[in-house]
DNA sequence: CGGAGGATGTTGACGGCGTAAACTTGTCAC
DNA sequence: GTGACAAGTTTACGCCGTCAACATCCTCCG
């Protein structure tokens, strides 16, 4: 047994396999991306990495925990996305129409991701039950949301008293868009979504901004 | 073998077991309420009515056929708590008052269904991916958000050619809110959820009114 | 430098699951 | 009555999550 996939194992190579934990997490990974969290199995991973069925019980308690691995990763992915149409908002606007297109890319990043990766975006809530914080510093999607909602605030397009309020808001449409266009709503032909997704996005964001 | 549970089956009694489609959706159901989609298995369902684990196979093509008739009865649920909603709003009001209230409640029992039947509302929308009809004439959630958005429209608070937006940016918020809730917004105490969801659906009903 | 011990991976097994095929039972049409 | 067909059962297969017992291999202390 030599180890059969190790690309860039963040981790020194240990015993057998070096850096099994990881291998799994990507398998499962894969496997989410095509199937959604219901097609993570313990034994495909395993299979896929080379190693014995059970081997993955020395890393994770239990399947669910599995899952929540790749749900950590899922969100990362959210929250790049977020990023990449943030960094393709232009600087040189005024500084109130970029607050709020700032706020209208992270959700449009939200959206394109759940749309690009429906598989990985249904797990990355799956068995969230309690606030998820990204670790060591890195920006999850509710830290760039609220980036965003700092810079409204700045520009006094939002009020502050309406700050917890406005979040939720904003992440509940962004998050609910998605799911509904990836369900219920999936009829929307592909070329009309950006435009939807924008004016939909657009009607909720005005919704937020301070009363004049 | 005798019919275990029948109560008020709406087919007349046939051959065995009389009704037993609704029977395993009933105990399908119950499995739902208690344990979301995941937890609904065929053989739980056949043992709890009494029947062989493949019996089922009579009147459902497979797992997934079973949990969509779930969904159908849930779907159904999530109607009933709008329309209770509905009913609860005063009658004397200023009709443009009372068209928002109208869109509000139906959003206020849209995310009380889903705080008080989680396993349910799970359900409801669980391997949908195409738009989903009511049976029968009878009024689905999205056909209540339909008629709410009539009454803005009939008022002059909602501009006619933003009303496919306005319906999915509001069902996208009072979903997204549900799904958050029960995930990774849990953390909101019991006692402020309800003015939590008030302003939250405040908020967006604000955006979706036409500029003035 | 050598062996103890713990971390890592394997083997084998158990019960539960979805589902297919072949069989039995009950009901209604003729 | 009888035969055909719908409804339900039996049996079986392969896959799954998980546990217990075992094997292996690194590390570190003496």
């Amino acid at each position: 047994m030599y180890p059969v996939v190790t690309p860039a194992g963040p981790r020194k190579a240990s015993y057998h396999h070096g850096d099994l934990r990881s291998a799994l997490v990507e398998a499962a990974t894969e496997l989410a991306r095509r199937g959604g969290p219901n097609a993570i199995v313990l034994r495909a991973a395993a299979r896929q990495v080379g190693v014995s069925q059970t081997a993955a019980y020395r890393h994770f308690a239990d399947l669910p925990e599995l899952v929540s691995a790749v749900g950590d990763a899922a969100r990362q992915g959210i929250a790049a996305a977020m990023q990449a149409e943030l960094d393709r908002v232009p600087a040189d606007a005024d500084p109130r129409e970029q607050a709020l297109a700032h706020l209208l890319a992270v959700g449009r990043g939200y959206v394109r991701f759940a749309l690009e990766q429906p598989g990985l975006f249904a797990t990355a809530f799956e068995g969230v039950h309690e606030e998820v914080k990204p670790a060591d510093g890195e920006r999850g999607p509710y830290e760039l949301l609220q980036v965003c909602l700092g810079e409204l605030i700045a520009e006094g397009l939002l009020d502050p008293a309406t700050r917890e309020h406005a979040a939720a808001a904003a992440w509940a449409a962004v998050h609910g868009l998605s799911t509904l266009l990836l369900g219920p709503m999936s009829g929307v032909p592909l070329a009309e979504r950006p435009a939807f997704i924008d004016a939909c996005l657009g009607l909720v964001a005005y919704g937020l901004i301070a009363r004049p």
